[in-house]
DNA sequence: TATGATGCCTACCGACTCTAGGTATCACTA
DNA sequence: TAGTGATACCTAGAGTCGGTAGGCATCATA
């Protein structure tokens, strides 16, 4: 991971696959992109990571996929936020919260 | 886990220890005792996730421990941070900021 | 022609947290 | 006095998940 890379922490990335769907189907390779993008920069998904948690993410029926062609006139995988994906994602932000919440408190704390 | 607890993600429990440490020395069962205290409850650590932790960051030279008689009378372990824990926690915190921007970013995105 | 970006995938490793057990002491209560 | 819950330590094993490293194919560009 580049020096300047945050590095994800386990649980975090499904949440990213998730949100960066709620904004339109897109393709595996795309995702990686658009996380990238959105962080500026600041997060970088490997392949290695991204495609076991599609699978992952697919089989729980967070997302489904369709093979399609896009305008480049590639063949692409792509991957759309079902109905139970958008009640996950809003369930992982609500705990993602919770616990910035409670590690903030926690870092505040001077006694 | 109480369904009201947040759920730690992997990375976050050295940091955890390491703050609750570095508002003074501390047992193994007292980190737990403060780290749910300062988290007003959300915070709850396992026991069979702190003492492996403890053993862990012992290792990596952050902590120092040493066996002590507290004011009840019982005997502990008491664990003290290094200089080293402390560089490592500001290092942690540095990390954790980052973390948490990026994926503010990545929330914020509505595209 | 070759290199880098795009696009997919898998196998294996390493790190970490949790569950579930074990042991012992102490205070309190029925 | 027997039992229970809190305090205090520990370990083994399982499960999860992200990263590394590899492979393959296509396309644009140098």
């Amino acid at each position: 991971m580049a020096k300047e890379k945050a590095e994800l922490l386990q649980g975090t990335l499904d949440m990213l696959i998730l949100k960066s769907l709620s904004l339109g189907e897109l393709h595996g390779y795309g995702i990686i992109q658009r996380i990238r993008q959105l962080s500026d920069e600041m997060l970088n998904v490997e392949q290695g990571s991204l495609y076991p948690a599609l699978y992952r993410i697919e089989q729980k029926g967070w997302v489904s996929a369709r093979w399609d062609v896009h305008e480049t006139g590639r063949e692409a995988k792509f991957y759309k936020l079902t109905r139970t994906g958008r009640k996950q994602l809003e369930t992982q932000e609500a705990s993602w919260d919770r616990l910035v919440l409670a590690i903030t408190k926690v870092r505040q704390a001077t006694i």
